[in-house]
Parts: C-alpha cells; structure tokens; sequence
DNA sequence: TTTACAATCCCCCGAACGGGTGAGAAACGC
DNA sequence: GCGTTTCTCACCCGTTCGGGGGATTGTAAA
C-alpha cells in the first residue's frame, strides 16, 4: 500500500503540469481526447499517437507523466502495447479506455499491467479525477468496471456449475484431484480402495462431461478464480 | 452492466432516506460509525449490530438499504456473516469495513459475495459517495483497495514462480493442458509429433516439480486467480 | 569456433488411467 | 416396507502417460 516513488509525479510536480500521452486511432476521437485533457488546468497532452508502433517508439522517448491507452488499436492492440511499454516504463501509469464492458477485455488490460480502466463515457470530471488518482498511486476505475471486477471474485464461490450436483464424496475426490494427487494417493488419504476413487472419478467424468483428470481440474478450478 | 434492481432502493426513495445496517464489535466504534452515518442527510442508521450472531438475526428483519460490515468479529468474521447474509438478502449490498489491507481478506471479502470494500481510514466523505455507489449498483472501493484488485490481477499474469522459467513453447503446451487437452489433441492442434509434445511436457514436470499433468494443471491455474 | 540451449523427433517399458460391467451394504425418502 | 441414491469394491481391456534413453537441427551466446 506504499505509493509508488514516481519520477514522473516529481517531474509533474516541478513544472506544475501533468503531461498526458494518448494512444487512439481514430483521429476524431483522439483529437477530441486531447481538447478535452488540455482544458483541464494543469494537464498537458503532450504526445498523440495514432498507433500502437508510434506509442511504443515515442512514448519512451517524451517520457509522460501517464498514459492514456485505447484498447482497439489496428495491428497491435493497446493490451499488448500496455504490456510491452510497461517493460519499458515500468514506472509510468497506464490507464487502459475502451468502449467495451467486455470482462475477457478487461482482465487482460488488468494482466497486461494497466494501472487503471475506464470507460469512454467516463465524465470529463471523472477521466480528470482518475488521471489525478493514478499519479498517486490509486488504480481508478468506474464503479461499473469495479464491479466487474468484484463479480469475478464471486464467481468462484462454491465452485461448480449449479447444473451438475456432485456428491460430498465426489466433491471431495474432486478437491484433491485439483491437489494433483493420484488415485492412490487420494485412496490412501480417504482410506479407500483404490478401485473405489476409479469408480468415484468416473461417476465425476460423466457427470462434469469431461475424459480425464487434467480436464476435470481445468474445468473445476477454471470457474474458481482465486 | 445493468443496474440491479433491488427492491430496497425503491423504498429508500419513497422514504427519501437510505436505511443503513452497521455492524462493528467494538463499542467505541460503532458508536462514532453511527453518529457519521447519522449526520449524513438522507442517511439513517436503522440497525447497529454488535455481533454476527445478532447482525444475522436483525438484518434479515429490518432490511436494511445497505449493510456496512467489520471484518473483525468475535466469532463469526464479518466475512461468513457476509457470506450467510447475502444467502437470506441477495439483493441487499454489504460493503465491508476493515482497517486491514491484507490482500488475503480483501479477496476473502470479495468472494464471499461483499459489494464493496472499505478502509476504516476512508473520509466521511467517501463513504457517503460510497454507500450512494453501492446503491446505484456500483461496486465502490477505495483507490489503495482497487489497486491491490489490480495488483491481483498482475501477478497471475505472467503466470509462475519467477524461479522457474518455461520456454515459449513449454509455456504455449502447459496452456493447453490447463484446457484439458491429451498429448495428441496437443500435437495435433501445434501441428507436431505427439512425441515432441511428451519431450516438452516432461521438461516441464521437471521444471515445476510435479510428477503429472493434472499436478501441473493444478499448479499453474492456482497461481493465476482468473 | 566451440558451447549451450531450444525445438523437433524416435523407441522401450512399466505404471497409471478411463471405460464398461456388475454387485453388495448403508442411508434416505416416501 | 420398498425404491433410490450413495458409497463401497472388483475384474477386464485397451489406451495414455511418465521416465529413461538417444538423435538431429538451428540459433545464440561465450
């Protein structure tokens, strides 16, 4: 919970102006990305880029105080250039904007290093509030995104799709095969027959449509996230 | 995306005045909870527990707008309060309180099926804008909190223990075996040998330490959380 | 240049696994 | 009491898997 010792924030500071890089290829949008920052007091678009190629050429060289990122970028989208200008700017924040609510796009704009998201139809007064919350070390994001992200959490809650009921006994075979244990392991540690953890496992295959024990564990800690 | 509708908003708004359940251990500080909460306009503190036992007992009785929830209680922690209170009232928001900023009972919290996560530290302010968020459907929590969220996120990732580093390929085939793939579906979707996917899997076993494809499934998807 | 490593492929072997079938005992619901 | 479900165990059979060798190419580092 310590706030990252930024250089950039230092170098904000010092000029008395946050300077913004922002990544969008659509020219209008992007044009009125920069109307919008620069009105704000204290806030300078300093760079524009069109593409994700430009951003990761330029953006090292301006060194911004934070970035603004689109996600649907032409040739390389803007969670894979989040990612690598992270590598390079370790200390710069990313904010990742996007027109989509999509949580796969989400979780991988938060994989991929991103600091913040935001939503496009983030109020004016938000993106300003956010870009300040980010340079403080905060990680912004709409309460509809945040939600997403408590969502995902949840999911995991008692595991399995509500459609298949496994018996406690199936439950817990299942829980050590997530463990990797073999079915002898899980005999000795259930004090069973070995043939009897066979007989478990194959009743859990049918039931969760799966062939084999990687399967299953995929299958089974794939919809427990955490 | 949607808003939740929740029967308790409407009666808040024909009331005009959002109903708040607290839930808190420590006298001292529930009482100075109470009196913030009370101060708000529009806000009215209809039901302080001091216990779990009797937040379980109350709550459901007086359906509260919101609940604000201690993590830190006697007997019962505020998370499996949480979790039992969101099985009678699903559509009530909890928002949990904590002066900790452990990211072992942020994620607990979070999974239990808690809207919202507070620091104690979090201004007077905040939590009103917070309670009105959680409210509209919102999932609020503090920028320190969303920061570890994302921090969550990062960590899984680049997937494994730094320690161990798989190449491109080993990384490309262990992800297919997450997905339950066998040794053939794996060669024939990487177009190769099946014998040179069984060559790569074994240095990966080697390299994670595990002596099965279920155990490397198992480890790899519990270190990454999504 | 020599070394090192990644990626590709091959064979052998024994152990583990998955599918099918069947069956007895205990527990629960009606 | 009777049927259902759950839990237990067994045998057969073919496939897959994991561990042990070893080989070749190409690239990158030393």
């Amino acid at each position: 919970m310590k706030p990252i010792p930024s250089a950039a924030t230092g170098e904000a500071s010092s000029k008395s102006s946050l300077r913004v890089a922002l990544v969008e290829d659509q020219r209008d949008t992007r044009e009125s990305w920069q109307r919008l920052i620069s009105s704000f007091p204290d806030f300078e678009c300093i760079c524009t880029c069109a593409s994700a190629e430009e951003a990761l050429r330029m953006i090292p060289l301006v060194k911004p105080d934070v970035v603004l990122m689109d996600v649907f970028l032409p040739r390389m989208s803007g969670i894979e250039c989040t990612s690598r200008l992270k590598s390079m700017l370790p200390q710069t924040p990313i904010v990742i904007l996007t027109a989509s609510d999509e949580d796969e796009i989400l979780f991988l704009a938060l994989e991929s290093g991103a600091d913040g998201y935001l939503l496009k139809r983030t109020k004016p007064m938000e993106l300003r509030t956010a870009l300040l919350d980010v340079l403080n070390g905060g990680a912004p994001m709409t309460s509809e995104i945040a939600r997403h992200v408590v969502a995902s959490f949840r999911r995991k809650g008692s595991g399995l799709d509500p459609s298949i009921s496994l018996t406690i006994r199936e439950e817990e075979i299942l829980v050590l095969l997530t463990k990797g244990y073999s079915n002898k392991e899980i005999a000795d540690y259930l004090s069973l027959s070995i043939e009897t953890v066979r007989s478990h496992l194959k009743n859990i295959y049918t039931k969760m449509h799966v062939r084999s024990r990687a399967e299953a564990v995929a299958h089974y800690m794939a919809k427990r996230p955490g």
